[in-house]
Formats: C-alpha cells, structure tokens, sequence
DNA sequence: CCAAAAGTGTTTGTAATACACCCATGG
DNA sequence: CCATGGGTGTATTACAAACACTTTTGG
C-alpha cells in the first residue's frame, strides 16, 4: 500500500483514527463431505435483522494475528481441529453489507473430514448446523454470496488439485473418491475411466487392505500420497477431471 | 461475517474502537502492454524506510465506497482512464506489513492499452514509472509478494478468459496477439497453431483491414468481438493456450 | 445361489503438436 | 529484386469418451 506524496503521516494516522474506523473480520464456509452430501457448517444468528438466520462462521480479526491465524483460530475454536486445509477466497465490502457499521470481511472456505466427533459439535450446540449444501436457502448478511463465491472456488480447485482426499478419511476406496467428485461437481463419471485416471496420477498409496463389513465384494483401500504428489508438483500437475 | 453468541452489541462496537483498530487499503498493480514487454505502473516511495523504493499504487479505503470502487477510483487518479478491466486478487495483512501499524490491503491487477497518453503519464510525473515487470527488483512494503501474485493470476486468468485483448489497442494483428501471449506466459507458440486454435473460438471480428505503413506484407486487422464471447460464455469458455 | 458392488480393456473420436513453403509490400 | 514478416494445410500422436462383462463377498 502506498498513499499520495502530498499527505503527511499525521494526516494519515488521524484518518485511520477518525473517518476512516473500519472493522475486519474474517468468515469461514467450513465444507465436510459426509459419504452422500456436501455441508457447511452454520451458526445461527443473533443479530438484528437476522434473527433466525443461518450465517457462517466468523469472527474479527485481532491486533496480533494476519487473516490466516485468524482464520485459523475461527476453525479451531468452532471444529476443535487444527491445520485445516484451508483458502482465502475474497473480501466484501459493500457500504451496507453489516448491521452495525463498517464491517469487510475476508472470506476462507475451507476442508474437513465429516467423523462422528464433528458431527456432534452441531447436536451439543443448539446453534450451530452442518446444513447440505442443497439445501441452504436465504443466509444472513451477504453469506450467501461469499458460499456461491467459494463454492465456485471449492469446485475449480478440485479439478486442478488433489484436494478431495482432504474431505475424506485417510482410507478410502476408489468409489468413496469418485463419488466425491460426483457430488461436489454435480456430474456423472465413468468408473473405469476415473479409475485409470487416478492410476496414471500416481498420487494413490495401495494399502493392501479391503474394506470389512460390507455385504458385497469389498474394495481396496487408498491412501493419498502426499509425497509423491509433492515431488511432482513442480513440474506442473493438474488434476484434470 | 457473524460473532459468537456471547458477546453483546456494545462490547463489539467499543472493540472496533479500541484494540481492533486497522485500516484497509487497496493497492492496484495496473499492467499495461508495450509491443515487447509487459509493464507495471509504479510510484516512488517517500515513506520510511522505503524511500527511494518504488511502490504499487493504492489509497485508503474511503467510507462511501467498496473496495472495487476504491480500486476504480485509484486507477482513475492514477491514469486518467475509467472502466479499466480490473480484478480483486487476494488481502495481505501480515502483522508487521506497513510501517505505519495495522494496515490490511486488498490487491488488485487491472490491464490498460499503453498508448503515448499512457506512457507520458510517467513522463509528466516524476515519481511514477512504467516498470518491466522482468526488471522490478525490491520494492517498498510487501508488494514483491503481491506483484507476484497477481502476476500468477494474470498468467491463469490469460490461459483461460479472452482478457487479452485488454492490452491491445481495438485493432491489433495476430501476430500483436502472439506476441502478447508469449510475453507474458513466457513461451513458444507455433504461428499456425494459434491461428487455428483463435479461428476456431470464433471470437474475433474480421475488420476487412490492413496495417500500413509497414515494409512488407501488411497484416489483416482483428478486433476481439464481445458480443460472440458474451454469448458463447454461458456453455462454458476456456481460452485454452 | 442370489444380491450387490468391485474390478478390468478396447475401440473410437477429437484435440494438440510438429513442421515448410509461397505471398504481398516497401525500399 | 531483395528483405521482411504475413499467411496457409497436412500428417502424427496423445488424450478423452463410450461401453459390458466377470469377480468376490455376505447373507
């Protein structure tokens, strides 16, 4: 940032001080992927006029953390978890977008593994809400233009990056992936051709395990080899689906 | 952006008065497009301890406006020119970022045609400079890291939307064109190639034009066709260079 | 032995790449 | 008539898409 030669620092200092007071928050779409649906997790709103509305997750930033610890903090004070994959998506600043003044916010979504343990947050907490994706109608404030926002992102980054395996558990099988893919990116795949695809990625670690319990052939598990993925990355790698 | 159930009102508001006091900026890395290189406009720092570094331009955020009017007024001020394309990129806020204390900045690139108006811009005013991007070194504040980064986008955004044209003047060549790509993305294209593949997307104007001038054959003049890519852009567009 | 999902190859169409010569103009 | 960049087509290769049957397990 960099101001006109012709205003002093005192000019400047004041005006941060006076007309310029603008508060900074940060807001989180915290996606979870819960075997057959994409959810975000919604926090019910307490502020004039949005009582009764779902909003997502958020909070101002403090003096001593930038927007990634802020974001940070956000996500583990609401989920218990730490080192998220996380992606600031975009700032809001429309004159009117809050209630009670000046208020731009910088949107993150970000991943998690949808386990029991989370899923309880939203019954012990009355308030809070892993709504599907499919379902959230009208969001207080602007939320529902920061979730199109970062819903659009979620789905351009999935085609480019192997960051699906952050939305399942550290086993999966093929199918369990795939349909991932089929549900956040609202499309139909060809099974072998998918499978061959993430073959010639080379990104998967073959467990040599199989699924128990189910009452069907049961499927090879995988894991994500985030090695592997690494050393290739620099050469360029696109996800390509 | 929502807080958590526990804090009331009033807490909230003598909270942005008091410790959470930031200011917000933008600051715009305008590139602009010069026959052989691609540019950055940029201002002499005279702000301890950057003097004598240079700078992006950018400005406070001002109370009546957004961020993308901020942005279109700072190119405004800057250039002279309105409607430029623009682009939000991403929000720097790391603590110890701007001398002066808390200060979040939200980039922004935006592209200009580089005519003589432009270009005598930096001769009228000591203090700006149409820099090479290749040649930029260190530069005030931590605006390396948000050139780069606008830069990276820049690169996709080339890749993928028909915003090139944005850099041209109304009427270019194709050779114009190609060379433009294989500046700024910094490679090879096969003449043949890219002609088939720009005929192909049917987003060029046939101007029934040729240069003059030159001293030897003269090419065929284009202009990029908005009202086509407009109509083709819902069923999906990808420059694909 | 039945139900349910896992796993596996081949063919076909389409898009990307590589490559060399003639053309129009100004000087 | 020469220098300079403009303009054009074809053959090859790699990748994406479409498609159906056999295998393994639990009940």
């Amino acid at each position: 940032m960099s101001f006109g030669q012709s205003e002093n620092i005192n000019t400047w200092i004041s005006q941060i001080n006076s007309e310029f007071k603008t508060a900074v928050s940060v807001d989180c779409v915290i996606f979870g992927y819960d075997k057959q649906h994409l959810r975000v997790l919604l926090l019910k709103s307490d502020m004039e006029p949005f009582e009764d509305h779902y909003s997502l997750v958020g909070d101002l930033v403090r003096p001593d953390e930038n927007l990634d610890e802020s974001a940070n903090r956000i996500l583990t004070e609401r989920t218990g978890l730490h080192d998220l994959y996380m992606k600031q998506v975009a700032a809001y600043s429309d004159i009117g977008r809050h209630p009670l003044g000046r208020v731009i916010t910088i949107a993150y979504y970000s991943l998690v593994k949808l386990d029991k343990d989370l899923l309880d947050i939203a019954k012990n907490n009355k308030n809070l809400k892993w709504k599907k994706v499919k379902d959230i109608d009208k969001l207080a404030f602007d939320h529902n233009d920061i979730l199109d926002d970062c819903l659009s992102k979620l789905k351009v980054q999935l085609r480019e990056k192997p960051i699906g395996f952050q939305l399942l558990p550290k086993k999966f099988t093929l199918k369990q992936l795939q349909n991932l893919y089929e549900t956040v990116l609202d499309l139909e795949l060809d099974k072998r051709n998918f499978r061959r695809k993430l073959n010639a990625l080379n990104i998967l670690i073959d467990l040599d395990e199989t699924q128990s319990d189910v009452n069907h052939r049961p499927a090879k598990l995988y894991a994500f080899d985030v090695e592997a993925y690494r050393k290739r990355k620099r050469k360029g790698f696109n996800f390509g689906l």
